[in-house]
DNA sequence: TGTATTTTTTAAGTCGACAACAAGTATTCC
DNA sequence: GGAATACTTGTTGTCGACTTAAAAAATACA
């Protein structure tokens, strides 16, 4: 993981007033979700002081935010940490994931408007930039963000915010384990990503719900291969 | 609303170091969800620093973690308030809370264990004991936690916590309506929680999805009905 | 008398310092 | 020499004060 030292420091820079948590926050939390912070590894708020170049006030309300998001924990009294990755619960994070996928797909499918329509394929198309150039962290975070975008036309904030924290937890899973581009899968997806955006276009509920379904399938089953992948991995060290 | 007068304030009391917060957040989430603090009405952190003795410093990481949980937003710079109800977006708090009702529910039947089934029926029996006393915000209360308590029992904490947030929301909704006990509909309740227990106990996922399908849509015309009886009220006003 | 502008006031955002707590480390006693 | 105890260290939790943004009040102007 990133060595702290390398982490580019910015102690001149006078933050305008308001605007310290938020960039603390949006900082760690993307280098969170691109493990650039390590799950499990300690947070130092004295560290974060030097580099943010400000007072520790506006870095612990930051991290109390992330620890409402879940993406930080914080031992009592002792040291807070990158939240770790609970394999263990993983099961219940691919059924809330499909469940999710499929209820703001459908929910797009009948809410959307034509404006949307046309953010979601700037989306697309950027998903399939990034899989032309087989940028692979480019390809995680633009497919984020076009299902989120798909969620937000279906304008219900209470399946929007708990998606997209789930797409946020799938970022780290994958960028855990999809290191090196090496299968015909992003093809795939882009194709059902065209499928997806037709059925929300024409407003068909159904088909969009068989689409999102599959979709989710898809991307459960990826992540279960690179995890039973891995165990392989780990477990002809033992031999 | 309760005036702040009134409000017990406790300056002597020395709380241990970390209580701090947990207090503050507690006690502000109870007051919130009770209609004690009104919804838009606006929240002084000073008073409060006064009322608990203590400096801005734990009140005010208590109100960052309240407005994770959407109970209180901030103004930047100007003002924090207790989230107001938001009429407009009813249908989509109608829509993901009986998924959620459903989606729990069926988990339970599938997860429950035995020790859970117990705690589950004491809390129906709490729930049967505040209708027969016809004690209103009782029923409220103890109606959340029996259906906290099946989530729980499904073992699905992203569903879980979303749920607990409606159901939050949704004790709001009630308390703001519900004032006077002069209906059936307790009674109807009572039953259907009765048959959503045994189903959970039986393992009957279809069963189970049915009844919280159908109390879940009890709910929700409950709380239309109150709402459209409101508005008759307010529009005869115009007359 | 109505509107634009300045002043005041209120509360939020930030800061530096101190106190308390839990581990790790050194020390003492048997 | 080993274990219990005291000390050191690193961080978190809390505090009181200062700074600044934005609303409300007051004033000036047309």
């Amino acid at each position: 993981m990133a060595d702290p030292k390398s982490a580019p420091k910015q102690p001149k820079a006078k933050h305008k007033r308001g605007q310290g948590v938020a960039t603390v926050y949006d900082t760690i939390k993307r280098e969170i979700l691109e493990l650039r912070m390590a799950p499990g590894s300690p947070v130092d708020e004295t560290k974060l002081t030097e580099r943010f170049g400000m007072s520790r006030t506006p870095i612990r309300e930051a991290l109390v935010r992330l620890v409402g998001d879940g993406l930080v924990v914080t031992l009592p009294n002792r040291s807070t940490i990158v939240a770790p990755i609970d394999f263990f619960e993983l099961p219940q994070f691919f059924d809330a994931l499909t469940l999710m996928y499929r209820v703001t797909t459908r929910l797009a499918a009948t809410h959307r408007s034509q404006d949307e329509i046309a953010r979601i394929r700037e989306l697309r198309d950027g998903y399939a930039a990034a899989v032309a150039e087989k940028d692979v962290s480019r390809m995680i975070e633009v497919n984020r963000d076009f299902h989120a975008e798909i969620a937000r036309a279906g304008k219900n904030h209470y399946y929007t915010e708990l998606f997209e924290r789930l797409l946020d937890e799938g970022r780290r899973l994958l960028r855990f384990y999809y290191s090196s581009f090496n299968d015909e899968l992003p093809e795939i997806y882009l194709d059902e990503h065209d499928r997806m955006v037709a059925a929300i276009e024409a407003r068909d509920v159904t088909d969009a719900d068989e689409i999102a379904h599959a979709h989710a399938d898809q991307i459960v089953r990826q992540i279960q291969s690179y995890i039973s992948a891995d165990r392989r991995e780990n477990a002809s060290m033992s031999l």
